[in-house]
RNA sequence: GCGCCGCUAGCUCAAUUGGCAGAGCAACUGACUCUUAAUCAGUAGGUUCUAGGUUCGAUUCCUAGGCGGCGCACCA
């Protein structure tokens, strides 16, 4: 890139920086002396007496009227007019102004006023460049109704772009205030009930806590084979196993799969871990940790996103695995044999997947993806899963073929999973074992013997309650982001061709 | 991985039954001391995603590829 061709409009800005230098003007300072944030300013105004005021950021429009010059200068806060005169800035200065082009950094020096229409305005009394844009910044204009003409649509260039991307739009700013704000609430909500933030290792040499495929990679000191974390899971019940009590980790996990609307290779997910609980403690935490983020982000338990009015007041709506497959499919997974899961899935898959190789837990869940989930629209707890898709979770008290494990589910989409966690060693062993010969066949997915986890549990796992909770799947329903490449700064892409 | 759609000036978009590639904004020159999509006059700006093919001639048609969007599959 750093042969990059030189445009005309780059050559412009260029030969501006040039002449800028020759002026004595530094075109990249180093620091400003701000009083005022845009919007402060702007509440500063009073109309008896002008409050004077240093304000900062990036110019987003430019209208030169001869003598005078009017700019909008935009910052984190929002934006303010500038007003600058000739007679007022003097000459030299005014010829400085004149070489600012729209996507300069600047700052302000200047009373606030108001105009003839109406608008609060700063009258510059002094200019300072603070960084000149050599490239243009792809800045629309609004007209009068509102209407957006040019500015940045693109979406390769915003997501490859993302820094233009945000230059250009407070909106796409807003998302990830929105986000970092979730993210601040849900540790605030943990801090305060006693959970440990701890970091676990992203380097495993043995992953685990999920299924799914890993990025394998290599510690050259080590000569050791390496991969990158699926999940934390595994880790964080060791720290139980030690007596931590509550911990959580938010963090990257790495999945080794495609990519698309709902999927990032890293992705972030918080994962928690309470010592002395079970399942229903974890469905209650649930509840008041997202009910809490809703209310405290969106002011009232009750939203409308993507179209749906969604309710998240205590107490959600609880259903078994089994009832919703009976009421969606038709189908009781007691008195059902696989020839009649076949016919289920193939009846409504379009031809990619192939029911004919799948074992029958995989039918199982083809018919909960297929039939169920899609279905789940308001905030659902879908509680008691078949014990074969759940090697982590304990077995339920009263009926050995379920899990004690539950999904929550909003607008189709599973946010959450969590279970009573498995602490009976040798059963945990068994259950790896299943994967592990599951894995052999071809499975790539299925769980891998961990040695190690299996030796911290033989010393004792205290009964254990654990949820996992996506962090974007989250970000991009209170954000109303329809894709997760808009609730992560930097999406993984493939390579510009 | 499969299917559909898209890729033209810095940005947003036009265009040709296959016949010199255009507009708005941005930029440049000039005019303009309360404008706000400022206005007015003028100027400049293109490997039409890439490589082949058909053709007198391809941005347009065909083939292959790249990247992106959407859907499907996989997955969270």
């Amino acid at each position: 890139m750093s042969e990059a061709p030189e445009h005309h409009l780059e050559a412009a800005r260029r030969e501006a920086l040039a002449e800028l230098r020759r002026r004595g003007v530094e075109p990249f300072a180093y620091r400003y002396d701000r009083t005022h944030s845009a919007a402060d300013a702007l509440a500063a105004y009073a109309p008896d007496g002008e409050e004077s005021v240093r304000v900062a950021g990036r110019l987003v429009a430019l209208r030169g009227h001869g003598k005078t010059m009017f700019a909008h200068l935009e910052d984190a806060s929002g934006r303010i007019q500038l007003y600058f005169r000739r007679d007022e800035l003097g000459d030299d200065r005014y010829e400085m102004v004149r070489l600012l082009h729209v996507g300069d950094l600047v700052g302000v020096d200047g009373k606030v006023f108001m105009t003839r229409t109406g608008e609060i305005t700063v009258r510059a009394a002094d200019v300072t460049l603070l960084a000149k844009a050599v490239r243009p910044l792809p800045i629309g204009k609004s007209d009068a109704e509102g209407r957006q003409h040019g500015g940045l649509v693109d979406h390769e260039t915003r997501y490859r772009q993302r820094y233009a991307d945000l230059a250009v739009h407070p909106e796409v700013r807003e998302v990830f205030r929105l986000r970092a704000r979730t993210v601040s609430y849900l540790r605030r909500f943990l801090d305060e009930r006693g959970f440990l933030e701890v970091e676990t290792p992203v380097l495993q040499p043995i992953y685990g806590g999920a299924m799914a495929r890993p990025f394998t990679t290599h510690h050259l000191a080590l000569d050791r084979q390496l991969y990158l974390r699926i999940a934390t899971e595994l880790y964080l019940k060791r720290c139980i196993v030690g007596g931590l009590e509550r911990v959580y980790e938010i963090g990257k996990d790495f999945r080794n799969e495609g990519l698309d609307r709902s999927h990032n290779p890293e992705f972030t997910m918080l994962e928690l871990y309470q010592a002395f609980a079970d399942y229903e403690d974890m469905m209650a935490l649930t509840e008041e940790m997202v009910e809490g983020v809703v209310r405290t982000l969106c002011g009232d338990a009750r939203i409308e996103r993507f179209g749906t009015a969604l309710d998240f007041a205590r107490p959600w709506r609880r259903a078994t695995y089994r009832e919703l497959v009976h009421r969606h499919a038709g189908l009781d997974l007691a008195d059902t044999d696989d020839a009649a899961l076949h016919a289920a899935v193939s009846a409504v898959s379009a031809g990619g997947t192939d029911p004919a190789g799948m074992s029958r837990p995989k039918l199982v869940d083809e018919v909960f993806k297929q039939y169920v989930e899609p279905a789940l629209e308001q905030p659902t707890f879908v509680v008691d899963f078949p014990i074969e898709l759940s090697p982590l979770a304990k077995p339920k008290r009263g009926d050995p073929t379920l899990a004690e494990r539950f999904e929550f589910f909003v607008l189709g989409r599973e946010l959450a999973n969590a279970f009573s966690e498995l602490n009976d060693p040798d059963d945990q062993r068994r259950r790896l074992e299943v994967q592990s010969a599951a894995r052999a066949a071809g499975d790539q997915e299925a769980q891998v013997m961990d040695e190690d986890y299996v030796l911290a549990l033989e010393y004792g796992l205290p009964p254990t309650g654990g949820i996992g909770l996506g962090i974007d799947r989250l970000v991009m329903l209170l954000a109303e982001q329809p894709s997760i490449r808009d609730v992560i700064l930097f999406p993984q892409l493939r390579s510009e061709g």
